[in-house]
DNA sequence: AGCGACCGACCGACCAGTCGGTCGGTGCGA
DNA sequence: TCGCACCGACCGACTGGTCGGTCGGTCGCT
């Protein structure tokens, strides 16, 4: 019962603070986002916001880790609804895309601003990059040892495969009038698959770029 | 004759700076780059500096643009000297891998610390890899022209492509104890021209990761 | 003398992090 | 039930430092 004694929302203020840090760094990017600014759009103080958190890159820090964590296990989630190797494949780059084209700003945080942080982030967002290619080779090595696919080198297209992800999606992004992300899904999935060897078969026909469907012109 | 009056060295002192901007944006990326740092290593000052370049943002950008024009221009020579499609994509892909690998620091600057700058040069990053997509997609299109691969999105593919050649090389600066980029080509390439529906014959077998040919674990 | 290249002290803006202080509870003794 | 000591969350003015950009001045040529 006594939980949230102080008349607050439901969410601690802690949490309050972390929104607000989430929503700005990915809309303003970390190294212009002002801790004050922070404190403003969660309607705290400075003094407040170093209650709670030790320092602003220990916040930013914070956010990526959950960030991360709440999309890996979206993919998890997702490919464990699925048996066959291909399929695990497909459901986890499903999984990716819709995510991102659900949330923007999560989109934006960990592809974008992570990178844009500076020099002390490089190790986090190449531990980042790794664990998400790691987490691809494996089941590209999965459906390899089903025999889904020829044995080949899974590191390096694994790497690919997330830096064509990353890739589409962060043209998406910097893309404003952008269309639907998921209308990339179809040929990033067949050109994809066929890059780890699956049987043109099992990979479908070409699909061809529908009129709308590639992402218009970026702007200026 | 009389071209270098001040008894400077063959480089004017406009060069000058360009490369002591060159390497230490590279090496400390834009931020964490003061413009005193420059001066330094160019051994001028900082009003010597602002004498020549209006903003420090100023010679960010051109570093930018000569670099990735001396890159475009390197894939286009070794692109012409080749007649037969897939050939050309080949040519492309190696030739970005063997610039890179010989140059470190051209790497840096365009893929990384470009996106280390900040907000303002989202817009600068956006465009280049634009351009190179677009690059990347008229060879695609040639190559579905002549009949060597079939009609597909390539727009997709390119984007797919630059991402992927990207994360590659992403990866092998950011491993300390890095390879030889040159290692990840074969498999690279596999996965590339398979992915834009190259048939299996022209691809050739399965590249295997050869051991010590995979990166490194990426160190703490 | 005049000029263009260059110098470097200085200015002002910005910002992460600190610290003394406020204030709404809360537990407890009378 | 009142009063009081105490506490921990929170506040915001302030500090220390950094850095882009400026400007008055110097120096070597012509």
């Amino acid at each position: 019962m006594a939980k949230t004694d102080t008349a607050e929302q439901s969410r601690s203020r802690r949490e309050r603070i972390l929104d607000a840090a989430f929503h700005t760094f990915s809309t303003k990017g970390y190294r212009d986002t002002a801790v004050d600014d922070i404190a403003g759009a969660a309607e705290t103080s400075k003094g407040g916001i170093y209650f709670h958190f030790p320092t602003k890159e220990a916040i930013f820090r914070e956010l990526m880790a959950t960030t991360a964590d709440k999309l890996v296990g979206k993919v998890e989630r997702a490919v464990a609804l699925e048996t066959e190797p291909v399929a695990r494949a497909e459901a986890a780059i499903r999984a990716v895309l819709a995510t991102f084209a659900g949330h923007r700003t999560m989109a934006r945080l960990l592809f974008l601003d992570t990178i844009g942080a500076g020099r002390v982030f490089q190790t986090e967002t190449n531990a980042l990059h790794e664990r998400f290619a790691r987490l691809i080779q494996g089941y590209l090595d999965e459906a390899v040892a089903a025999g889904a696919i020829p044995p080949h080198d899974t590191r390096i297209t694994s790497i690919a495969w997330f830096g064509a992800i990353n890739e589409v999606v962060g043209r998406w992004l910097l893309a404003d009038s952008a269309g639907k992300l998921e209308d990339a899904y179809p040929p990033l999935r067949a050109a994809l698959l066929r890059s780890a060897g699956v049987p043109e078969k099992r990979v479908g026909p070409m699909p061809m770029p529908q009129p709308g469907v590639e992402f218009p012109e970026t702007k200026r």
